[in-house]
DNA sequence: CCAAACATTGACCATTGGTCATAAAATGAA
DNA sequence: TTCATTTTATGACCAATGGTCAATGTTTGG
């Protein structure tokens, strides 16, 4: 059992974030204000910063908190995966999965660009802990394609498409949908599965 | 012939344009003062507002001139292309060439994605000057296939594959290059000019 | 019971985009 | 030339915001 100082902390924690979703969901990154988040969760300002040193930090946090529930998902589906398309739908079921939400991969995205101005954000960006990365692509599709370089670049590709489309979403555009993406992402991938 | 008065304010307006380049250019859009550029070009932070109503406003200003020349070069070099596939390419050429510059493009890349939360900012992205408008690719490409939804669409996923590409870079990944861009912008165009 | 450790507060700071009253300079009609 | 009017430029000022810190309350464990 923890102290009630321990307890008192977590909670205090809990909230702090729970509050920060919200204001980072209704407003995204930028306009999301520490005063706000605070207050909307009933403490001052100051308090904020015994929790995460940055707002960049918080959100990173939360980032990786919604990730986190993806991942688990995409990994029971892929043990099902037979051959290499359908492991490629697989992963493009994760993806699509995570855009689904109509905000947040959005905010994402604008916390992905302004924030890869920081050296420190990148770097935790890059832990492919927030990305799908191209290593990690690759690996999970390696059984099913000799090229591994090849598969390697079609990780960068369907991350890149999925990237643009958002750009797309944030602008306003509709050209696109998700069914086209996915459509694209099988043309690029077959080659390499049927060589 | 002008009077002394609208020289004097074109030279201005010229200076703090220039200063402004200047500062972008070393520092990105968001960590680019306006009190820097001002004083750069030798005048106090008030005049700046005489000539543009935001910083936003001078960014797309910015935009629009470095867009401008790329276009006029691309049209030149339509004019020669013989099929669908060789257009294609002069296409992907003219948006190698706006990418080829190392820091313009990460630059306008920062300022597309969080300058899209205001709308004014959005509309004037929108407006086609700005950006290839999948309208204009079908446009230029529908001389060499019948399937004028799908040029749309394609021209969608280019411009989805460029920005996420720029994505990529700014993060610091170097997994494309722009060789395999080109390859996958291909092998996406190849089913509607040779069906 | 009390000193040390921890949790919380809110005034304060620096930065920055943007505003505005004021001043300096140019203009053009009398 | 004169001088009221218009245009150009100034810099103090404002509000918003991320972040800091000394001070205040609260818990802990000896």
């Amino acid at each position: 059992m923890q102290t009630k100082q321990q307890m008192k902390s977590k909670q205090t924690e809990e909230e702090l974030m729970a509050a920060a979703v919200q204001v980072f969901g209704e407003k995204g990154y930028a306009a999301a204000t520490i005063a706000e988040i605070t207050e909307r969760a009933g403490y001052a300002k100051g308090n904020f910063y015994r929790y995460w040193k940055s707002k960049d930090a918080l959100f990173l946090d939360i980032m990786q908190a919604r990730l986190h529930q993806h991942r688990e998902e995409r990994k029971a589906r892929l043990d099902a995966a037979q051959d290499g398309e359908s492991a490629l739908e697989v992963l493009v079921d994760f993806l699509e999965a995570m855009i689904g939400d109509d905000e947040w991969p959005k905010i994402f995205l604008e916390f992905t660009v302004q924030g890869s101005g920081d050296p420190e954000v990148r770097d935790r960006l890059n832990t492919g802990i927030y990305r799908l990365s191209s290593d990690l692509f690759a690996e999970i599709l390696s059984p099913y394609a000799t090229d591994y370089e090849g598969l390697r670049k079609l990780g960068a590709l369907v991350t890149a498409l999925f990237e643009g489309y958002l750009i797309q979403r944030r602008i306003g555009s509709n050209v696109l949908s998700l069914r086209d993406l996915r459509r694209a992402i099988l043309t690029l991938g077959r080659p390499l599965f049927n060589p």
